[in-house]
DNA sequence: CGTATAATTGAAAATGAGTTTCAACAATAG
DNA sequence: CTATTGTTGAAACTCATTTTCAATTATACG
């Protein structure tokens, strides 16, 4: 998904168009990696040299509103995000280079009526992350 | 495993046994549900009145980092910690009276196979997190 | 096009969870 | 019992995030 569909989905749902909202939206979109708030700030100004960090953060909220990006969970911190896909997805991590993969379609299903069986819970959501090397850093 | 070996594990690694640790952690061995320090600084605040809430963080912190407790993520926020149990666990939460249990045994090898092929990953780690509801919310 | 309206902006101030500092206190070893 | 060193809670501090606000700007409508 492009930053033009980003920005359509922002039109779509009553939000305006503004040349901070397309500098910070072009940058997570654009970029294979979790940023936090600052990050996306850094690089955004490259794009918008006027824009504000409150503005990166209400854009941020109102994108993650939409599903647009998720947020990333890692040792280090919570505060990193990144583009999400349609669906159910689950996020691959680099722990060299930070690259981030989304990977869809997982069987756990065989797993999930074990745990049910043993423990009586009710399934009803799952949230899987793995990291390792991307093909690239493994070759280094 | 008992407040008492949490107790004796922090002994083992040099620290001392204090009435403001035992208060905390007693409270966080006993509890069934991931609790934030305020959490804990209320909780344990019963046993021990004059707790501060420093100490809470303070111990958390060794807690932690003794592999005694481990960090709960939730959409929420990832600030609430639950006892952890030994090796490779996997957590269950209801979402309903936000008990956890901790599950261990999984087979994700033929899916990690399949993501390595798919991707040129190499895995080394993954997190999986399940919820749901428990067998007590189940019935009501 | 203008113009009216309401959303958006960045700066500055405020918030608040978590951390650091510090002098008093207390657990442990000998 | 005493010396040593770890631990404590209060207060001060930090810093990421949120709120406030007056100025600016996108958009709808004539
Ligand atoms: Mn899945
Ligand atoms: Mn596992
Ligand atoms: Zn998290
Ligand atoms: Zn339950």
């Amino acid at each position: 998904m492009s930053a033009e569909a980003w920005l359509a989905r922002l039109k779509d749902n009553g939000y305006r168009q503004t040349a901070a909202r397309q500098a910070v939206v072009e940058t997570i979109a654009q970029t294979p990696r979790a940023l936090t708030p600052l990050q996306v700030y850094h690089l955004a100004r490259k794009r918008y040299p006027a824009l504000g960090l409150v503005t990166v953060y209400r854009t941020l909220e109102k994108l993650e509103e939409l599903h647009l990006i998720q947020r990333v969970h890692q040792e280090g911190g919570c505060q990193a995000f990144l583009r999400a896909g349609q669906g159910h997805q689950h996020i691959l991590l680099c722990e060299r280079c930070q690259r981030a993969v989304l990977f869809e379609g997982d069987d756990l299903q065989a797993l999930f009526d074990h745990i049910s069986r043993q423990t009586g819970f009710e399934i009803r959501d799952h949230w899987l992350q793995i990291s390792g090397l991307c093909a690239d850093c493994r070759q280094k």
